[in-house]
DNA sequence: TCGCAATAATTAACATGTTAAATATATTGC
DNA sequence: GCAATATATTTAACATGTTAATTATTGCGA
């Protein structure tokens, strides 16, 4: 019977910490905005590609349905998306970052940048660009 | 003003996306238990390590202590494990897995042990190896 | 064109994540 | 030996994760 590893040397573990540990510096940035990650994560990429149906932002943002439901609620309230209905097809929405939304975008996105080189320096380019990859390979398991 | 990376290369959702891969399989085992994985981890944990007080077994699982007072509350009603007093320090807990707890390691652990394997031969054991590293690496960031 | 499967999104219910506040006990300095 | 502080854990409150069920609309074949 195989031997069950370490928790120590545990995949899902070590991605549970890696995150966490990432995500530290991020959250602190984000709470001076009122922002979780979650909703920072929609305002990055209705900026990167533009207005979205529910289901392509759910998939750029790493989010499941039912949880960016609530969060696009919530940030619509507060003004920072506005969500309207498709043309052709009325289940369908589509979803877009507001000018308030924008502002958000635009005081963070320095310091974000700042954040994120720091954790490639930290590690190393090449390091971290390897890690980007490996992360990546892991997409198609079965 | 320096530019975010693009969200393609961005690794907090990467580490996400990773670990929602990593995970599926082993969910899919665990509902047959009706465990979700943070259990499975709790009792992972006490399995290695054996009876061990609340911060330490957070620590090891990563979990944050007050998600895990939830879940080993709902585990000891269930009888996976028990809480009984810290002998010289009222203030403490100590954690230790039941008999039932462990038969739930017993019966996963081969399939648990063979979904790790074949994680690692789909990387490939080097690449493996060399993701725990970086991951690992990722702890003391500031 | 009618009925039925497929698609898009939301809602529901419960578990966990996260931060702050509260509780209980122990320790320390005076 | 007592008040102030520190430590260990839990509770509280709200956001998100997760799976299943529901609603609404579209597309398709008899």
């Amino acid at each position: 019977m195989k031997q069950l590893p370490s928790t120590q040397r545990s995949l899902p573990i070590a991605l549970i910490r890696a995150r966490e540990n990432v995500m530290t510096p991020i959250r602190q940035m984000l709470s001076e905005s009122g922002l979780t990650e979650q909703q920072w994560r929609v305002l990055r990429v209705l900026d990167e590609h533009g207005a979205l149906e529910p289901s392509q932002l759910a998939k750029h943002a790493a989010l499941l349905l039912p949880s960016q439901t609530r969060i696009v609620q919530s940030m619509a309230q507060r003004g920072l998306v506005k969500r309207h209905e498709h043309r052709n097809d009325r289940r369908r929405t589509v979803i877009e970052i507001t000018d308030a939304g924008q502002a958000i975008i635009n005081d963070n996105a320095a310091k974000a940048a700042e954040i994120a080189t720091q954790i490639r320096d930290k590690l190393g380019p090449r390091r971290f660009e390897t890690l980007l990859d490996i992360l990546d390979d892991l997409r198609d398991l079965e």
